[in-house]
DNA sequence: CGGTCCCGCTGACAAATGTCATGAGGGGGG
DNA sequence: CCCCCCTCATGACATTTGTCAGCGGGACCG
C-alpha cells in the first residue's frame, strides 16, 4: 500500500532534493510537485493525493490557506506544514486549518517519512518544541480592532494613512495602537509591531 | 578526480537531501556538513574541502562571514553561497568575500552540481536575476554613520537610545536619520530601514 | 436588566520626531 | 590651496505620536 505525497515548496533545490529522498522509500510516491500556493491546490486538485505536504511560505498563498482549500475541497487529503521559522500563531491557524502535521525544515528527511506515514495512518504530530512555544506564548491579547490596525502600521504607514485604510478616525487608530502597545508591553508601535510578529499574531 | 565539498546549512530536511543528491555524481563527494556558522569554519578547517557550499542565513554567523574566514585561513577553498532571499548588498559584500559562486535555492540539483564543478575550475558564477538585481539597485547612497544610525533604529529604539548606542548627540542622530530617509525617499525612519533593508544596505 | 467588554469618536496635553539653518573641524581630490 | 563632503553639534520650529479621560452605542452573559 503506497502513500500517495503532493510536495509544495518553492525552493526547486529542497523540492527536488526532498522528492528524490521520499522516492527512496518504498511506501511512499511523490505524484505531484508545485513552487506556488496556486499551483499547490491545482495540482492537488488534479492529483487527489493521500497526503500534501506544504511549506509555510510560498508565492501566492501560504502553506496554511491552502490547507484550508485543500480540507474543503478534498476532506480525504491530509496536509501538513513544514516550515524554517516557526512562529506560535502559525501553528495555531494551521491547527484551526485541519492541519494534522507542522514541524520545522530542522527535522531529517527520514523522520519526515515516517510522519508523513503517521499523517497518514490518522494521526497528529506537532514537533514538542514548536507546540511548547505555542503554550508558552498564549494566545494573543489584542482585539480583532488592535490586530487591524498594528498590520497597517507594520510597514511604517503614518497614522492618517493608517486612519485611511481602515476607514478610522485619526485619533481612534492612535488609541488602538496605543493600548495595543500596552498590552505588549512594547515602548512605541514599531516595537510592538516586532514584538507580535515574532508571536506570529499579526 | 572527486571535488571535496562542504556543504553548510541550518535546516537538516535540506541539508541532509542535498548531500543524498550530490552522492549521485560520481566526481562530487560531500565530506563534511555543518549546522551553523561556526560548525561551518570548524569544519572546513577540519577537512580542508576543495569547495564550500554555504547557506546565506545560518546561526551564529552568516554565511558571506564564513567566506571570508575561509579565504583567509584556506585561501585553496573556493566558496559559494546558495540563499532563499537573495538581496542586492548581500551579493556586493559576497563577491567582496571572495565568494566565486552566489545562485537562489530555486535552482535544481542538478545545475547545483554543475555549478560546484565550475566553482571547483577557477570560475565564477552569479544568478543573472540577482546580477541585475544588484545592478538596479546600485551602491548604498548612504553614509557610513547613515547606516549606522539606521541599524539601530531597526528594531524601533527611541532617539535616546540610539544616541547612546552610537555615543552621538540626540541632535545628530536625528539629522542623520532625517538625511538617510530624504535619500531613500522615505518619509520617516521606518519605511526607511524596511527600504535599506529591502536593498540589503543595512 | 445590569455589568462588562469591544467599538468608535472627541479633545487636550506631553513627548518624540522630522526639518531646517548654521557652524566648526577634518580629510581627500582637483 | 581651495572646495566639497562627511562628521558632529546646537537651537528653533512644525508635525507626528503617545497618553489619558470621557462619552455613546451595541453585543453578550448571568
Amino acid at each position: 500500500m503506497t502513500v500517495r505525497v503532493l510536495l509544495a515548496d518553492d525552493e526547486h533545490l529542497i523540492r527536488g532534493a526532498l522528492a528524490a529522498l521520499l522516492a527512496l522509500e518504498d511506501d511512499l510516491v511523490v505524484v505531484a510537485e508545485a513552487a506556488t500556493g496556486p499551483e499547490a491546490l491545482a495540482m492537488a486538485r488534479a492529483h487527489r493525493p493521500d497526503v500534501a505536504v506544504l511549506d509555510l511560505q510560498m508565492p501566492g498563498a501560504d502553506g496554511v490557506t491552502v490547507a484550508t482549500s485543500i480540507r474543503d475541497e478534498l476532506p480525504s487529503c491530509r496536509t501538513m506544514i513544514v516550515t524554517s521559522h516557526g512562529r506560535p500563531g502559525h501553528l495555531k491557524r494551521a491547527l484551526a486549518a485541519g492541519v494534522r502535521g507542522f514541524l520545522p525544515k530542522t527535522v531529517s528527511a527520514q523522520r519526515l517519512a515516517e510522519l508523513i506515514r503517521t499523517v497518514h495512518a490518522g494521526n497528529r504530530y506537532v514537533d514538542p518544541e514548536l507546540a511548547a512555544e505555542a503554550i508558552a506564548a498564549g494566545d494573543s491579547p489584542l482585539t480583532a480592532r488592535e490586530a487591524e490596525v498594528l498590520e497597517c502600521a507594520a510597514d511604517g504607514a503614518p497614522v492618517a494613512e493608517i486612519a485611511r485604510r481602515t476607514s478610522l478616525s485619526p485619533g481612534t487608530v492612535r488609541n488602538y495602537l496605543s493600548s495595543a502597545a500596552a498590552k505588549l508591553g512594547a515602548e512605541n508601535r514599531h516595537t510592538a509591531v516586532r514584538l507580535a510578529r515574532s508571536k506570529g499574531w499579526v
